[in-house]
DNA sequence: TTGATATATGAGCATGCGTGCAGATGTCAA
DNA sequence: TTGACATCTGCACGCATGCTCATATATCAA
């Protein structure tokens, strides 16, 4: 692989709104808070209390958080009393989280000439 | 899918090296620019000039970006008399553009029920 | 050698991010 | 109503990040 024009990939490449997307899912999963808090949603639904506990961050911090990916849309939250109960709602995520954890648990060396 | 005790979740949760890792990974995916670079290598290799102009920005800040990038073993260089061509060390990185570009291009309202 | 070109690097700056803290809101039991 | 509990939110602080600018290094041509 080393043709394709300059013009030729300029067209291709990535602009505006998607790439903007593209960074923010990125942006997301870009930290071990949060990637922690996926990765215990991916186990099922949980209340702020518990992830908290699970994540070892303070309940303020897991709500903070929990906001962000809520704005997101990556999880959503299920009231009922003065519990909130929130589960993943993009399965996307899960995949890339999959992917990248494959990735990082492969060793270095064994890192080129794949695919 | 609502089981699993906390004990039997804190259990499979990432953490440690792995856990970072993973972030870190995400971490370089989480930026315009490098997105766009990424996306630019995966047609070919190229200079870094080349790559400044498709990408639009500073010579200066694309090599800062290539250094990261090169760092993290996404990138590898190949130097040819004052040049130096920069290639993808890493196609797992390339799946994952491509499943967020997907995930980006899916409309919003879709994005539930979805696995 | 001199000058032009291609890339790399360090310092400094502006911006953004994750958290703690304090306080607000809402729900339940007594 | 009162008090305890569960969650949420605004503000402020410290730290990381991406860029520019100036400078350094390396290669080639004359």
């Amino acid at each position: 692989m080393q043709p394709a024009t300059l013009d030729d990939v300029r067209e291709k490449l990535l602009t505006g709104g998607p790439l903007e997307s593209v960074a923010e899912i990125f942006g997301l999963l870009a930290d071990p808070t949060r990637v922690r808090i996926l990765d215990a949603l991916s186990h099922g639904e949980r209340c702020v209390g518990d992830l908290a506990t699970l994540v070892e961050i303070s309940e303020s911090a897991m709500s903070h958080q929990l906001r962000l990916l809520r704005t997101a849309r990556l999880v959503r939250v299920r009231r009922d009393g003065r519990q909130a109960f929130y589960a993943l709602d993009d399965h996307h995520v899960i995949g890339l989280l999959r992917d990248a954890r494959k990735h990082a648990e492969e060793p270095a060396h064994k890192r080129q000439g794949t695919r």
